[in-house]
DNA sequence: ACCAATTTAGTTGTGCACAATCAAGTTGCC
DNA sequence: GGCAACTTGATTGTGCACAACTAAATTGGT
C-alpha cells in the first residue's frame, strides 16, 4: 500500500500543480482558477443560473455562492432573481467581465505549453480521466 | 477556449471525484484523504519530521500543522521537538495510530475497484500524470 | 567567538470544497 | 383550491491549500 504506488496521489498532486500554474497565469487577471472556470462558462453563454453553473462545473451552491459574490464584488458579474422563477438566480457578465475575455484568451495556450504534453497525450489523458471520473462518481453514490 | 476542451478541468474534476470516494471509504476510519496520506507515510516509516512529510506529500507547513494537530487530537499521532535539532518536530504514531493500519489495508483495493480502470491503464495514467506534474512544477517556478 | 544567512515550524488571512440544514418558491396530485 | 414533495439558493461548520509573515534554532564564514 505504498504511497508511491497509488495513482490517486498522482491525480491529487497533478491537480495542485495545475492550480499553481493557473495561480501564476491568472494573477494579472485577478482571478483564481475556480473563478476562471466560472467565467469561462459565462463567456460561452449567459445568463446562467447558479444551478446550471453547478452542473457545468460539478460544484454545489456552498462553493458557488461565495465564489459568485466575490466575482460580483470584483465587478465582473451581476446576480439577480429570475422573474420567471423566483427560486433561480441569474448570473450575467458586466461589461467589465465580458471585456476580460480578450485577455483570458491567451491563457489556455500558455497552460498547454506548461504541461509539456503533446496533443495526442492530452487527448488520451482526457479520455482516461473522464472515464475515471464517471466511474468514481458512480462509486461514491 | 471551450471548457469542454480543457484537460485541466478534467484533472480537477477527477481529483474531486476521487476525494468523494475516499471520503466515503475513510469515514469509518475517521480520516480525511489528506490525513490518510499523512498516515500512509507514517505507517511506512517513523518518526518523520514535518519537513519530511511535506516533501513526501508536497504540502507546506501551513497545511500540515493544523492537519497534524487534528491527528494528534484524534489520538493517532504524537508530536515532539527533536532533541538533536530543536527546530524540527518529530511526528510518531501512537499505538492507536499504528493499529489503524490493519483496517486501512483494505482501502486501496476498494478504491482501485471504484476507478473502473485496469492495471495497464493505471500505470499509463500514473506515468502521464507524473510527467505532467513535473512539467507544471517547473513552469510555476 | 560572532553575526548573517538559512532552515524549520507555526500563524494568519484568503479562498476552495462539501455536508448538513434552512427558507422560499414551484409543481403536481387529489 | 390546498397541501405534500420537490427544486433552488443561501448559510453554517469543518477541513484542505497556499502565500506571506514571524519566531526560534542552527550553520557557516570570517
Amino acid at each position: 500500500m505504498l504511497l508511491e504506488n497509488q495513482v490517486c496521489f498522482d491525480v491529487h498532486a497533478a491537480s495542485r500543480a495545475l492550480d499553481g500554474v493557473y495561480r501564476k497565469e491568472l494573477r494579472e487577471l485577478g482571478l483564481t482558477y475556480p473563478q476562471y472556470l466560472a467565467m469561462m462558462v459565462l463567456w460561452e453563454r449567459q445568463p446562467v443560473t447558479v444551478k446550471e453553473l453547478g452542473v457545468a462545473l460539478r460544484l454545489d451552491s456552498g462553493t458557488l455562492s461565495p465564489l459568485l459574490k466575490r466575482l460580483e464584488a470584483a465587478g465582473l458579474v451581476r446576480r439577480e432573481r429570475s422573474a420567471a422563477d423566483e427560486r433561480s438566480v441569474l448570473v450575467r457578465l458586466t461589461s467589465e467581465g465580458a471585456g476580460l475575455r480578450r485577455r483570458a484568451l491567451e491563457v489556455p495556450g500558455r497552460i498547454f505549453e506548461a504541461t509539456g504534453l503533446d496533443l495526442a497525450e492530452v487527448i488520451e489523458l482526457q479520455g482516461t480521466l473522464r472515464r475515471l471520473t464517471a466511474a468514481l462518481d458512480e462509486a461514491s453514490r
